[in-house]
DNA sequence: TGTACACCTTCCAATGACTGGAAGGAGTCG
DNA sequence: CGACTCCTTCCAGTCATTGGAAGGTGTACA
């Protein structure tokens, strides 16, 4: 075990990975583009402080929402800020919410579009398929 | 203008880039990840056939579909295989749509999560906001 | 004291599917 | 011959990790 267990002051790597769920990869990643700026203890090893832990489940939290890692940069540098604008959060999470929206509409037409495909074929050993007639770009006969 | 314009027998790069609707560029990485194999003039530039294009063609919806290069060149191969079973081509659709369904709701969870924040946070310029709340861990008190 | 063994470090390379750009050759027009 | 467009190859960057090698450190145990 490292210094602390529990409300300590610094542990090493893989018990924040352990606390945050995120990977130890992932952890020296954020360091390496100065999302957390970890001390170092004597031996080199990295000293997280509960501060650090913090970030790195705000970090982890916003990632699970599909933000991309510059605006989790921004996210947190609001979330640091005490006279930050809700304004300027909101723009960055409406932002995220379209790109989301775009990306289910893009997602839906593929679904429907090879939902149909894949009922019309009728998947045994013969090598007719409307799949590869759709694709191959022959126009479809029916529905 | 190329050495063919209509039904001649070889086009240059921009040329079928132009027809196909695919960048140069993503021609070039086919040819070089060994999707098609356009013959050479002997200038050394590409010299494409109209079979060149109908595969780039079917390239471009199968991406389009979101089939990945891998699922490309499977189907590319049993499109060129007249012993085919259609069953194998099913069998890349599924495994594809069955991805596309997980990440509709993958997106779809988010979008939820992601719109109730957004419609709880009042977005004016004090610093009070649900969002960040929610990325730092804090329960959401009603809702 | 030696020696396992887990854990830590840095650095390099790969992923998927392109995309951008540099440096230079080829074709064509005037 | 110059100007211009198109073509070539090669290298690097994108995004957010992830994998692995080579080697230092900490600790428990015989």
């Amino acid at each position: 075990m490292g210094a602390a267990g529990n409300g300590g002051w610094a542990m090493n790597i893989g018990e924040v990975a352990e606390i945050t769920g995120l990977p130890a990869k992932t952890i020296r990643y954020y360091e390496e583009i100065g999302l957390i700026r970890p001390k170092r203890g004597a031996n080199g090893y990295r000293a997280f402080r509960e501060s650090d832990a913090h970030k790195l489940n705000f970090l982890g939290r916003a990632r699970g929402l599909g933000f991309s890692i510059e605006e989790c940069r921004d996210l947190l540098a609001l979330w640091e800020d005490e006279g930050r604008a809700s304004a300027d959060v909101r723009a960055i999470a409406e932002g995220h919410l379209q790109r989301i929206e775009v990306k289910i509409a893009e997602l839906s037409a593929m679904r429907k579009t090879l939902g149909d495909l894949v009922r019309h074929c009728h998947g045994d050993n013969r090598p007719d398929c409307p799949i590869l007639a759709k694709l191959a770009g022959e126009a479809a006969n029916r529905g």
